[in-house]
DNA sequence: TCAAATAAGTCAACATAGCTGACGTATTTT
DNA sequence: AAAATACGTCAGCTATGTTGACTTATTTGA
């Protein structure tokens, strides 16, 4: 029989991803705190920046969240012109969201920590590593989302 | 100049830890959501799980939250079996943590689905993946706390 | 062309899980 | 005996998620 077979306890990947992804997230939350911001304004923004024109109800789609909650955060960040909005070319219904160059350099300052500590840990470790590592990630996603989380993470605009 | 500095921007691992870590937490939610539990419950009853005879203090000290909150996801788990104290042998103060059979039994549970998870994507990987992976994810935590993560995870009961 | 569907926003009410501050009780330390 | 410690608890606040109901503007389709 199988010693390893696909139920025995990771408790050591399993404790590890969650520091990891305590200390990973909480780089920007200081910056976003000194603007009376979340890590909800965080993603909002985030996302924005990477894809910029998205649609509302696209944005919904990553972020799986409702309306209700996307609309108290993304309404901040308008109001405090951080992104912006504006109808759709095709279909005037939609407000397609950008950042704002204050937007888009908050979200810069944000990537950079974020990056740095990727950086950092990358660096440490055997050629090679951040292939390996890039394909953990992606196979850690639920399989019938993983192609659409390829062709959004696909395009890259910086 | 270095094309690939310390800042260069790392939206792909950035986005894949999102994700992936999204539909790590996402497995357990379901099972803790049927005994109106949340992430919360899940997080104490692990590291009381894996190591037996935690006083709350240090509990506390894993988690980072502060004692109110704790207490609150605490007194329900208490209250309905999942976790028993008792009081230390050599300082009386303390409430030392155990897990119920039935704590210990749900806490089974919840490991297996994220056990499976990990397995199945390293099963997919190069061999010594899961080396690089571990390497990785403990290079991400903030450099000042490896040590005692490390110490934390260090022992295997299981 | 007009009715239905769609994209987005909004109001109200609620839940979870974090926070601060203040205070109580039992026990240990000094 | 006083001070420190370990833990618990009360009250109230915040951030961010949820449902459900409803409005407005616009597009689609029978």
């Amino acid at each position: 029989m199988n010693k390893l077979d696909s139920t025995s306890p990771r408790f050591d990947l399993i404790e590890l991803f969650f520091f990891a992804y305590r200390d990973f997230t909480g780089d920007p939350d200081v910056l976003l705190d000194e603007l009376g911001f979340g890590r909800a304004h965080h993603r909002v923004l985030h996302f924005v920046h990477r894809n910029p024109g998205l649609k509302v109800s696209d944005l919904l789609g990553i972020l799986k969240i409702t309306k209700q909650s996307l609309g108290r955060v993304l309404k901040q960040l308008v109001d405090e012109d951080f992104i912006c909005q504006e109808p759709g070319a095709l279909d005037r219904r939609q407000r397609l969201l950008y950042t704002t160059e204050k937007g888009t350099e908050f979200c810069a300052q944000l990537s950079k920590l974020q990056s740095q500590r990727i950086n950092k840990a990358i660096s440490l470790m055997p050629q090679g590593s951040d292939e390996i590592v890039r394909q953990f990630l992606y196979l850690m996603i639920d399989e019938n989302e993983r192609s659409e989380v390829a062709r959004l993470i696909g395009k890259q605009p910086d």
